[in-house]
RNA sequence: GGGCCUAUAGCUCAGUUGGUUAGAGCGCGCGCUUGAUAAGCGCGAGGUCGAUAGUUCAAGUCUAUCUAGGCCCA
C-alpha cells in the first residue's frame, strides 16, 4: 500500500480538529491575556456578577514593599488566589484587596544606604517623604509581579499601611488601645551607641572581637538566712561577668533550676557555685581543685538574699531562669535587668527594678554616686578597684570575645534600658480572651499550628510598640513641660488623626505641639499649656496589626472577622499574633474565622534557597521562561502546609504534567468542534453506556475536587484532575472512543453521545481547573466558546473566572454502572497483559490484530461479559471478542478477582478495512468497496452521496 | 539551648480504628501505534516506609531515643 492509499478513505473520517496549539507558549501568551482581563475590567466584572451573593473575605496580609518578590510571597499570593478565584465560582462574593506593610526598618535601612547618612544627618521629614517614594517605588515593582502571575484583586486600590486614611486609624487604634487601659509607659534594654547617641535595631548591630574585663565577685548571703549547706563561714554566692559596669543595676542573681550548686572552701570562706564550674574557677585561681561533697538544686537556693556589691544599703533574691549555661562562668548569672534582653525578660517574671543609670553618652548618671559622670568603659576599672577594696573580687582577667558594635561607627554598643511605650497583653484578660478564642472559635490549618500560636501566646511578654526610628508612625502622645505628665485622650488622637487624613503622618513632625493640639489644651495634671511631642513611633507589627480596622471594618465591602487568614509560618508570632492581640483589645474577638498556614520554600535539597549557593528559583523568571502556569500548577501540586522544595527539575516535572493536561484539552476539544449542544446534545437516558458511565466518574470527581478545594488541599485537586485525564481519559476513554468518534457517521447518536459527553466533560474540568491553571482554563475556555457558547452549559459567560462551578449531578451517580465497570477495567488490564505478551511474541503488532477469546466459570463474571459482549471490542480496541463457553487450555491466573478468568488471543478473523482498520470477515464482500468491512461501507453509503 | 513541625519509590502524593505480598500518577527502561504525532497506548523495573530500641500474635501506622531539615525564639 502507498501512503496514497492509507489515506483513501481519510477524508470520509471524522478526525480531529481544533486549532487549540498543542504547544502553550505561556510565556508569549500569558501577558498578552493579561491585558485582555484588565481591559474588560475582569476583577470588576466578577465584583458586579457577585454583587449581593454571600460573602468570603480573605483578608491579606501585607508583604514588605521592599525587593522584588521570591518564592515565598509568590507562593502565598497564588495560594490566595486559588482561594479567591475557588469562591467566586461558587457563587460567594469574594473580594480580594492586596495590601502592602510600608513602614519600619529595612526600608530605613535601604535609604540610609543609599544616602550614605546616619539617623543623626537626615532631616526627618525629608527623609521620610523619601522613604515614602521608595515604599511606593517597591508597591508597584511588586504589584506588577504578582499581575504577572494571574492574581486577580483590586490591584487598583490595595491597602497600604502609609496611605493617610490607613495611618490615620494606626493611630487612633492606638488611642482607643490607650484609652482602654492597654498601653502603658515602661523601661526596656536596648542595643544603643553611645558615640551615635541612638538606639540601635537588631539590624545595626554587627558583632566584631573586643576585649573585655572578667571578673568573678561574691555576692555575700545575707545574715540568718538557712542555707541547704553545713558548716559554712561568710557564705557567698560567686558570680561572673565581662560587663563589670552594669553591676551597679545589678538587682539579682539568677540560678538554673535543676543544675547542681555546690558550696567549697576559698581562704577559709564559703563560696557556691555550680558543682562543675569549680574546677573552671580554682583552675583560674591556681588553687587545687577542692572535693565537691554535696550538692543542691539551684531551685532549692531561689529565693535566697544576696548583698548588693556595689549599694551597701541593697540585697537582691537568687532567682531561677532558664537562659543560665554552664559553658563558661560558676552558672550563677549577675543580672541587671536594665543592661540586658536576658536579665531583662526574667526580670519581668520577677517583677525586678528595670534600672538604668547611665545617660545617653554612657555615662553614669547621679543614680550610682561613686561613679557619677564616667564613661562606663571607665567605670569598669574604678568597679573593679572597689570591689577588689571591699574584698570580694575573687579573680580578674582580659578576655577577648564577640561584642555588638555599632555599624556606623564600630564602636561597641551597649544594652541600656529606656523609656518605652507598651501593650499590656494581660490587662483586660486580653491574654486570655484570646488563648480562649484561638483553642475554641478559630479553626487552624493544618491542626498544629493551633498549638504553636497557643504556645507563643501564653509566654509572649508585653509588647514593646516604642521604636527610635524614623520611618513610621508617629506614638500620638504628648508631654507636660512642666510636670512631665503624660497626655493622650480622645480629643489629641482624634485632631491628629485628622490632620494625618490630609497631610500623612508626617504631620506629628511638621507641626508644633501646640499646632497639633486641640486650642485651649491644659495638663491635667499642673495645668500648663506647654507641651513636646513623643519622638519614637510605633513598631511597624503594630501598623499591619491594625488591618483588621483599617481594612475589614473601614471597606464597605469587607467584614470582620475576615473567613480566611493564608499566611506563612512565621507569622505565628508575626501578623497572626498581632492582629489577634489588637482585634481582642478593640473588640474582644479574633480577627479571622479560619487560618492557613503555608510552609516554606526550600531549595531542591531541603535546604533554604540562597543566591550563593546557586539554588534559587526566582518566580518571575519562571513566568518568563515557562509560563506563571507552570508556576501556579507547582504551587498547586505540592502540599504547601509543610515546607516545599522547588528547583528548575521539579518544575520540569510539573511542566510535563501540565502538557498531559493541555493534551487532554486538546483532544476534547478537537472531537466537539462539529458538536452544538444546543442541538445535538443526547439526553441522558439515551447514551452509552460507557458514556453514562464516564459521567458517573465526573460527578465523583466534581464532588472531590470541591471537597478539595473546600480544605485548601490543592495538592488534592491537581492529584485528582491529573490522574483523570491521565487513567480515565487518555489511557481508557479518549483511546477507546477514537473508534466511535472518527469512525461512525459524524451526526449519528454513538458520535453524539460520545460528544455530548467530552463536551461536558471539557467544560467541567475546564471549571474545576480554573482556580489554578488560570490562564490555560481560560485559554481552553475561549476555545469552547468560538465552536459554541452555549447557555445551556455555561459557556454563554465570557470568561470562566465569571463562569460559575459544576453543579451537583446525583442523577449521573450509577453504583451499578460503576461496579460493572470496575470489574470491565479489571478484565481489560488482564486483556492487554496479555496482549503484550502476543506483541512481544510478534504475533501481533496493532491490538486491532487481535482477536479476544475469554470464557470463565464464574457465573457473575460470565452475566458481566455476557451483559457488555458488544461493548468489548471497542473497550479493548481489539477486532473481534469471543465468549467461549467452555474452559479453555491456555490461560493465565491473573489478579485475585478474576482468577477464574481465562483469556486467549488470537489473531483477528478476515482482513483489515481501510478506513477503520478494524480486521472483519466481512472485508471484501461488497463490490464497490471492496477494502471495507460491513460497518464502513453502511456509513459511507450514508454519509456520501451516491454518484452512480 | 528551648517551643512547634516534617521525613513512604528519582519526583509529587495515597495509605481507614495497628491486620494478607505498602499503592497511584509522573519520570525512567523496553515495546506498539503513526487518524491526539515535538502527541497517544501498553508492559516492566524502582521502596529495610529517615535510624535505632520497645509495646503487640501483628507496626508505614502506637511509644521512646536519635539523625537530617525547616519556622519561631533565646
Amino acid at each position: 500500500m502507498t501512503a496514497k492509499e492509507i489515506n483513501k478513505y481519510q477524508d470520509t473520517l471524522n478526525l480531529p480538529n481544533s486549532p487549540f496549539p498543542m504547544r502553550a507558549g505561556l510565556a508569549k501568551q500569558e501577558p498578552e491575556r493579561l491585558k485582555k482581563w484588565q481591559n474588560e475590567g475582569l476583577y470588576s466584572q466578577i465584583r458586579n456578577a457577585r454583587n449581593g451573593a454571600d460573602k468570603f473575605i480573605l483578608h491579606d496580609g501585607p508583604p514588605y514593599a521592599n525587593g522584588k518578590i521570591h518564592n515565598g510571597t509568590a507562593m502565598n499570593k497564588i495560594l490566595k488566589d486559588f482561594v479567591v478565584k475557588f469562591k467566586n465560582m461558587n457563587g460567594f462574593d469574594a473580594p480580594y484587596i492586596p495590601g502592602w506593610d510600608c513602614h519600619g526598618m529595612p526600608i530605613e535601612h535601604a535609604m540610609f544606604k543609599e544616602l550614605n547618612k546616619s539617623k543623626h544627618e537626615v532631616d526627618q521629614i525629608e527623609f521620610r517623604k523619601g522613604a515614602r517614594k521608595y515604599a511606593a517605588k517597591f508597591v508597584n515593582i511588586q504589584r506588577e509581579q504578582f499581575k504577572r502571575l494571574g492574581v486577580l484583586g483590586e490591584w487598583d486600590n490595595p491597602y497600604l499601611t502609609m496611605n493617610p486614611n490607613y495611618e490615620a486609624d494606626t493611630v487612633r487604634v492606638f488611642g482607643e488601645l490607650y484609652e482602654k487601659g492597654y498601653i502603658y509607659k515602661g523601661m526596656k534594654p536596648i542595643h544603643w551607641c553611645t558615640s551615635c547617641e541612638t538606639a540601635l535595631a537588631e539590624a545595626e548591630v554587627e558583632y566584631a572581637d573586643h576585649t573585655s574585663p572578667s571578673v568573678f565577685v561574691k555576692f555575700p548571703v545575707s545574715q540568718n538566712q538557712k542555707l541547704p549547706f553545713e558548716n559554712c563561714s561568710n557564705p557567698s554566692i560567686v558570680i561572673w561577668t565581662t560587663t563589670p559596669w552594669t553591676l551597679p543595676a545589678n538587682r539579682a542573681v539568677c540560678l538554673k533550676g535543676d543544675l547542681d550548686y555546690c558550696a567549697v572552701d576559698l581562704d577559709g570562706e564559703t563560696i557556691i557555685l555550680a558543682a562543675e564550674l569549680v574546677g573552671n574557677l580554682f583552675s583560674k585561681l591556681e588553687k587545687s581543685i577542692p572535693e565537691i561533697s554535696n550538692t543542691v538544686k539551684g531551685i532549692n537556693l531561689e529565693g535566697l538574699m544576696l548583698k548588693h556589691p556595689i549599694d551597701d544599703d541593697l540585697t537582691v533574691p537568687v532567682i531561677i531562669g532558664e537562659h543560665v549555661t554552664t559553658e563558661a562562668g560558676t552558672g550563677c548569672v549577675h543580672t541587671a535587668p536594665g543592661h540586658g534582653q536576658e536579665d531583662y525578660q526574667v526580670g519581668l517574671k520577677y517583677k525586678l527594678e528595670v534600672a538604668s543609670p547611665v545617660n545617653e553618652k554612657g555615662h553614669f548618671t547621679d543614680d550610682v554616686r561613686e561613679y557619677s559622670g564616667n564613661f562606663v568603659f571607665k567605670g569598669n576599672k574604678l568597679i573593679i578597684e572597689d570591689l577588689r577594696k571591699k574584698g570580694i573580687l575573687i579573680f580578674t582577667e582580659s578576655i577577648t570575645h564577640s561584642y555588638p558594635h555599632c555599624w556606623r561607627c564600630h564602636k561597641p554598643v551597649i544594652f541600656r534600658a529606656t523609656e518605652q511605650w507598651f501593650m499590656n497583653v494581660d490587662a483586660n484578660d486580653m491574654r486570655k480572651t484570646a488563648v480562649e478564642a484561638v483553642d475554641n472559635k478559630v479553626n487552624w490549618m493544618p491542626a498544629a499550628s493551633k498549638q504553636r500560636i497557643l504556645s507563643m501566646l501564653k509566654l509572649r511578654p508585653d509588647w514593646c510598640l516604642s521604636r527610635q526610628r524614623l520611618w513610621g508612625v508617629p506614638i500620638p502622645v504628648f508631654y507636660c513641660q512642666k510636670c512631665g505628665a503624660e497626655l493622650i485622650n480622645k480629643n489629641t488622637v482624634d485632631k491628629f488623626a485628622d490632620m494625618i487624613e490630609t497631610e500623612t503622618s508626617d504631620a506629628w513632625f511638621a507641626h508644633s505641639a501646640h499646632e497639633l493640639l486641640p486650642e485651649g489644651t491644659v495638663c491635667s495634671k499642673c495645668g500648663a499649656n506647654n507641651f513636646r511631642k513623643e519622638t519614637d513611633i510605633l513598631d511597624v507589627w503594630f501598623d499591619s496589626g491594625v488591618s483588621n480596622r483599617a481594612v475589614l471594618e473601614h471597606r464597605k465591602q469587607l467584614h470582620v472577622p475576615a473567613d480566611l487568614y493564608l499566611e506563612g509560618s512565621d507569622q505565628h508570632r508575626g501578623w497572626f499574633q498581632v492582629s489577634l492581640l489588637i482585634s481582642t483589645g478593640l473588640r474582644g474577638e479574633p480577627p479571622y474565622k479560619n487560618v492557613v498556614t503555608n510552609g516554606w520554600t526550600l531549595a531542591a535539597s531541603g535546604e533554604k534557597e540562597s543566591k550563593s549557593k546557586g539554588n534559587f528559583i526566582d518566580p518571575e523568571s519562571v513566568c518568563n521562561k515557562m509560563g506563571a502556569d507552570i508556576l501556579r500548577l507547582w504551587f498547586g501540586s505540592v502540599n504547601y502546609m509543610q515546607d516545599v522544595q522547588i528547583s528548575q527539575e521539579l518544575l520540569k516535572q510539573v511542566a510535563d504534567s501540565y502538557r498531559r493536561i493541555r493534551n487532554t484539552f486538546k483532544f476534547l476539544l478537537g472531537n466537539i468542534y462539529d458538536y452544538n449542544p444546543d442541538i445535538n446534545s443526547i439526553d441522558y437516558d439515551n447514551l452509552l453506556p460507557l458514556d453514562k458511565y464516564m459521567l458517573n466518574s465526573l460527578e465523583i470527581l466534581r464532588e472531590k475536587v470541591t471537597e478539595a478545594y473546600n480544605e485548601f488541599k490543592f495538592y488534592r485537586v491537581f492529584h485528582l484532575i491529573h490522574d483523570f485525564c491521565t487513567v480515565e481519559l487518555s489511557a481508557r476513554y479518549c483511546d477507546i472512543l477514537k473508534d466511535r468518534l472518527y469512525v461512525e457517521k459524524s451526526t449519528g447518536n454513538k458520535r453524539r453521545s460520545a460528544q455530548t459527553v467530552l463536551r461536558k466533560i471539557c467544560v467541567d474540568i475546564t471549571k474545576l481547573i480554573a482556580p489554578i491553571l488560570s490562564f490555560t482554563a481560560e485559554e481552553v475556555w475561549q476555545y469552547i466558546r468560538e465552536n459554541h457558547a452555549s447557555k445551556t452549559d455555561g459557556t454563554n459567560i465570557h470568561s470562566v473566572h465569571l463562569a460559575l462551578w459544576p453543579e451537583e449531578q446525583r442523577n449521573y451517580i450509577n453504583e451499578q454502572l460503576q461496579a460493572d465497570y470496575n470489574s470491565l477495567w479489571e478484565v481489560r488490564d488482564e486483556v492487554l497483559r496479555e496482549l503484550e505478551i502476543k506483541r512481544r511474541d510478534g504475533m501481533i503488532g496493532s491490538s486491532l490484530e487481535a482477536a479476544v477469546v475469554l470464557n470463565t466459570q464464574d457465573e457473575k463474571l460470565a452475566g458481566l461479559l455476557a451483559r457488555y459482549k458488544n461493548e468489548l471490542p471497542a473497550l479493548f480496541i481489539v477486532s473481534q471478542v469471543k465468549l467461549a463457553p467452555q474452559k479453555n487450555e491456555e490461560h493465565r491466573a491473573p489478579g485475585l478477582e478474576l482468577k477464574s478468568l481465562n483469556i486467549i488471543v488470537e489473531k483477528a478473523q478476515g482482513k483489515k478495512c481501510a478506513r477503520c482498520w478494524n480486521y472483519s470477515e466481512t472485508v471484501g464482500e461488497n463490490n464497490k468497496y471492496i477494502d471495507l468491512c460491513a460497518r464502513c461501507v453502511n456509513t459511507l453509503t450514508l454519509i456520501l452521496p451516491t454518484n452512480d
